[in-house]
DNA sequence: CACATCTTTATAAAATCTTTATACAAACGT
DNA sequence: ACGTTTGTATAAAGATTTTATAAAGATGTG
């Protein structure tokens, strides 16, 4: 839904940080301001950001100088704003480390874009998919799942199952829907195929198979996969 | 020492490829060069270069739409080139998936500058040089991969398969994907290749080729490449 | 041509899916 | 209460798909 990534914009101009804070805001991102080099460093070091938008005209230290001590440790995207368009700053910065190089004034859609174009790749919670349920993992892009930190060899079918209910935690799902997610419509009435891989994952993942929480039957209608903390 | 990274140019005019031509290969850049969106595809397809720069005003075919069709598979950075410098153009190519835009004339300096930048984070040549697995180095610019520090032979396709694996330690990656990233698009139902070529590099990797700890199966979907520590 | 490599074919083995069989449990009507 | 019906659980046999590997054929390169 929105997008949690989390801004960290460094700008001495009171005006900018405000029109910046308004602009990422209404677009779903998070955003912290610092106005000075300093200060700026030490948020992003405290609680890294997944990308620091940095103004090069900063008045306690040169712009320059503080993306390269960023760049010693922050791997996330930097995008620079500065008032200053010559080419030799321009190549400065981004051999430096930065992602992208904006001057000032910039249109905010061209900005917004940028950002999204820098921060596609990284790995944002958006990006990688990982479903956390009490001690069982599953990432959906490494099509892995983890029960106590411990890989779970699950066949093709089994992990297509699991990962159905787990997108549709503590909701019914009835035998039609489940049977033709995951075998497709012309399985609805193999209710029987649902019993046998149940009863797999169950036994590949349950605490006590004969007594299961993750997978709770709903007689006469479907299965519901729950999770209690 | 040179950088071997290889970059396509897709763009209709003869003296912006030739002055483009000049600038990247005096930077030591391998250049290919197509004047159609029809023979850029396919040159990309053939054999995917390092780094494309589209122009988006081609006689045959709409650049945005060219955008779209190699991003579909081709997940290396792209640089767009236009006489567009609407906001409206830049927000589209960069949504589609362009790392960047720069509008015509633009300085070759910095050009180049977000080039590197985009290079950057990327394997291609010498930044993330050596990949470690237990008892397995992979020099990604060397292309050279040694086992308990020795030198093992192997040939391209299994070097580029092996590369893939390396670079997505963990993750299962579909027949699709790799027939896709190996061979090319043309050869995602292949899979026979893919099932020699993986015999071929667990009988040269593995300590127990009949036992494989590192190319794990995933029957039904794909391989995983995976190192305990 | 000789050589290395890639592609294709053939076949055995392994893994997975499907089907069958059987047991259990709850609901229902008489 | 009793047997019957309906729905569920699980093991295990059978069928099918997928994979592993060797080796033969094709291709290309010096």
């Amino acid at each position: 839904m929105s997008n949690p990534a989390e801004i960290l914009i460094i700008d001495d101009e009171v005006q900018m940080r405000k029109l910046l804070e308004i602009t990422l805001q209404s677009n779903d991102y998070t955003v912290r301001q610092a106005a000075t080099a300093k200060e700026g460093i030490i948020m992003a070091a405290n609680h890294p950001p997944d990308m620091i938008i940095l103004d090069l005209g900063l008045p306690d230290e040169d712009g320059h100088s503080v993306l390269q001590k960023l760049r010693e440790w922050y791997t996330n995207p930097v995008i620079i704003l500065s008032v200053q368009s010559n080419e030799e700053d321009i190549i400065k910065a981004l051999d430096s480390g930065a992602n992208d190089y904006l001057t000032k004034p910039f249109r905010t859609g061209e900005l917004l874009a940028r950002m999204r174009s820098a921060l596609r790749g990284t790995f944002t919670e958006e990006n990688n998919p990982v479903l956390n349920f009490n001690n069982l993992q599953i990432d959906l892009s490494a099509r892995t799942v983890k029960k106590n930190n411990e890989l779970i060899k699950l066949t093709a079918t089994e992990y297509t199952l699991l990962a159905t209910f787990a997108k549709n935690e503590g909701k019914v799902l009835t035998h039609h829907y489940l049977l033709r997610e995951v075998w497709g419509p012309g399985f609805i009435n193999q209710s029987q195929y649902l019993r046998v891989f149940i009863a797999q994952l169950r036994k590949k993942i349950e605490d006590d198979p004969n007594r299961p929480e993750y997978f709770v039957t709903e007689s006469g209608v479907g299965y519901r996969f729950v999770f209690k903390e």
